[in-house]
RNA sequence: GCCGACGUAGCUCAGGGGUAGAGCAGCUGAUUCGUAAUCAGCUGGUCGGCGGUUCAAAUCCGCCCGUCGGCUCCA
């Protein structure tokens, strides 16, 4: 199972190359400030294959100052300045740096304890730091600055705006120059260009950022994965044997009640898109804001007033809403129109109202939990229909910050493969395991290398009690602690706001991390929306909630494919299966005869026929073949004279060049259906 | 959202105050060819949008939209 363990840090800060980009750090910093007097410091670590360092001023470093800032390193270090490690007190520390003006050193020396201080000098150069570094200065040869970017002090935004500069260094020339070439070979990955290149998907600019397309060539490659993760769905071949899932489908919008209920609009409000009928808007139908009754003010009394979903509130006309949503005494489980009509009503202040105030009359579902529980809920659920497992391909629609889009990876519409598992106290780790396990089935599948990573809660942003959240964060831990003991990550507060999750993680071509499968276990929901079963013992008892997603979304999951294959996709994925190309026109009629015969076949018992295409352009064959290679279409069928006559082929495949042992379309066609069968995942050597 | 860069034909890109360029793609014609680009002709652009400066703006300035690299957020 290629689930790639924990990096062990240690070695890696224990290493002589961890102690060149540290360096090279300080000398980035000597040569900037050498060059722009007055630029004050930050902090300059070292990273993944380099350094950075965040420098406060108000130049904007250009292309050109980093050119000039390497020209300075690099006559820096002919100085070959020796690295001096300098114990110093805090008193001194503080001093020191306030002398210097470097502000933000200052402000990092208050959070450090007095006598654990040191000073790295090399030459003129000084700076706080715990070390280790090189020897001196002219260690440091096989380096270039890479960009410049922004950065906030601490990561946080609300203070001082930095100028970052990256760059990268290594022990040797070659193993520069060998980053720099695996750097341009990733970037001819880049699911973007390919996408372009293979006329998979687009971005039409009139349709709004981050809205993907398909082409019909990537809605092929959708439609494959969607077929094949129905199958895995409803055969219930993994990690479920004993029951299959359930299908379902939900609108895409809910009224605005359904997501208070959820205590989505507490939580997951600066997501989410509302939207209300022109109708609705015209006739006056939306919240309208009120001054707030009560002391209920916003922000800060809401996140800490409404993080709790159990209290009811008081309205101002005297009848009660619970948080769900639900007037008290109104058991059916219809959110009742507390949200849409405080807002409208006269006299209404209260809580619902004020969190509706002005906004649509429904939202655009950002998760699909929430239908999926009004659909547990429909009819009467015992003990002895859980474990129930409901699951949709549901597409869903997050308002995500225009800065962190990216090609399919990061989309504000997507279609996540998900399910809702509904189960007893006593059943969810055994169903945990049984999801784990699909998931890893799903990514070895396609070879993926991947991380797991247990995320627990961020108390600033969570509903439900500190019981509840140790359980389900026990219970996570113990599926990882069986299936992958020491090798998964922790992230402190990064769970979803009902409950902590196992997340699978995948990198793309140039290293950056994307989630793709979650499993996060959910004590809340059910709670919110009153969701229940009727035990052995007759009493009406509470579910515990699974959401997953096994590939996570169809478009991540489909850019992270495009990056791992570098577009030449596995054959039971690929848009064009097989072309063939006739030499001359002479053979166009045999060729067309082939491609009847082969969109005829069943490759599997999902009905599947070969996609198959014929190029018929009157173009040499060396023309024909470098245009089936560049679209990656995984094989080439020649015809020429010899092949008509004899009724052969002359098979090419993508990955393994000319293929002389198969002569006849049956051969071919009997290789094509075992590698779509086995889903064969070929990547070039 | 923040910092920076970029936006010229379907695609990849050159040009940089004075009549808009190339290659590929597309179309037409010729060629009928054996494993990564046959030849010729033609078509194609309000130079992302709006405003400003100027006798003159693709070019300079401002705002907006979008993309890219990061930051922050986040499945």
């Amino acid at each position: 199972m290629p689930i790639i363990a924990k990096k062990h840090a240690e070695d890696y800060k224990d290493s002589r190359l961890y102690r060149v980009r540290h360096s090279s750090a300080h000398l980035m910093a000597e040569a900037v400030q050498a060059l722009f007097p007055g630029t004050r410091l930050a902090f300059g670590p070292p990273i993944e294959d380099g350094f950075y360092y965040d420098f406060d001023t108000p130049r904007k470093f250009s292309e050109e100052d980093l050119s000039a800032i390497e020209e300075k390193m690099r006559e820096l270090s002919k100085k070959a300045a020796q690295f001096v490690c300098e114990p110093i007190s805090k008193a001194d520390a503080l001093k020191l740096f306030s002398d210097l003006g470097e502000k933000l050193k200052a402000e990092h020396v208050e959070t450090l304890p007095d006598g654990a201080i040191t000073l790295y000098r090399d030459g003129d150069f000084v700076d706080l730091c715990a070390g280790p570094h090189v020897d001196n200065t002219g260690e440091l040869k096989h380096f270039k600055l890479m960009h410049v970017s922004g950065a906030y002090w601490r990561g946080d935004e609300k203070r001082e705006q930095l100028q970052r500069i990256y760059g990268t260094a290594w022990e040797s020339k070659d193993e520069l120059k060998a980053y720099l070439t695996r750097i341009e070979e990733a970037k001819k990955r880049d699911h973007r260009s390919l996408g372009k290149e293979l006329s998979l998907f687009e971005f039409p600019e009139l349709a709004g950022p981050g809205l993907p397309f398909y082409l019909p060539k990537g809605a092929i490659i959708l439609q494959e994965l969607k077929n094949w993760m129905w199958q895995l769905h409803m055969d219930g071949s993994y990690g479920h044997p004993d029951k299959v899932y359930d299908p379902l489908s939900t609108p895409h919008i809910l009224k605005t009640d359904a997501w208070h209920t959820s205590g989505h609009l507490k939580n997951y409000r600066d997501n989410m898109f509302m939207v209300y009928s022109l109708d609705e808007f015209e006739s006056g139908m939306l919240g309208h804001h009120k001054p707030a009754a009560q002391g209920h003010g916003h922000s800060h009394a809401h996140h800490t007033g409404c993080a709790d979903p159990g209290p009811v509130a008081p309205l101002a006309d005297g009848s009660i809403i619970s948080s769900a949503g639900v007037t008290a005494g109104d058991s059916s489980g219809e959110a009742g129109p507390a949200g849409r009509n405080a807002g409208a009503g006269a006299g209404n202040g209260a809580a619902v109202a004020d969190e509706n105030e002005g906004i649509g009359n429904y939202g655009l579902k950002p998760m699909n939990c929430p239908g999926h529980v009004m659909l547990y809920k429909v009819g009467t659920k015992s003990y002895r229909d859980l474990p129930a497992r409901l699951f949709e391909f549901g597409t869903v629609y997050r308002y995500e910050r225009a800065g962190v889009l990216h090609g399919m990876l990061r989309v504000r519409s997507f279609t996540q493969d998900d399910a809702h598992l509904f189960v007893t106290p006593e059943q969810y780790p055994a169903e945990i395991e049984g999801v784990f396990d699909f998931c890893c089935h799903v990514l070895d599948t396609f070879g993926f290398d991947y991380h797991v990573a247990l995320k627990t809660r961020n108390p600033e942003k969570s509903i439900g009690s500190d019981e509840v959240w140790a359980m389900a964060e026990d219970g996570l831990r113990k599926v990882l602690e069986k299936r992958c003991p020491g090798k998964y990550y922790v992230e402190e507060g990064d769970a979803a706001f009902y409950g902590p999750k196992i997340d699978f993680i995948i990198k793309d071509s140039l290293g950056r991390s994307w989630q793709g499968s979650t499993i996060q276990l959910d004590f809340n929901l059910p709670e919110r929306f009153e969701a229940e079963y009727t035990g052995s013992d007759g009493d009406k008892h509470r579910p515990v909630m699974l959401h997953r997603a096994i590939l996570g979304s169809f478009e991540r999951f489909f850019g992270l494919l495009i990056e791992e294959f570098g577009g030449a996709f596995p054959l039971w994925l690929a848009p064009e299966q097989v072309r063939i190309l006739p030499i001359t026109d002479l053979q166009l009629p045999y060729a067309q005869q082939l491609a009847q015969q082969m969109a005829h076949m069943r490759y599997n018992t999902n009905n599947g026929v070969v996609r198959v295409c014929v190029d018929d352009s009157s173009e040499k064959l060396g023309k024909k073949i470098r245009e089936g290679k560049t679209q990656k279409v995984p094989y080439l069928i020649v015809v020429g004279a010899a092949e008509a006559e004899q009724g052969t082929i002359t098979v090419e495949s993508y990955h393994e060049g000319k293929l002389s042992d198969i002569t006849t379309l049956d051969q071919l066609a009997h290789r094509l259906r075992d590698e779509i069968h086995h889903k064969v995942a070929r990547r070039k050597a």
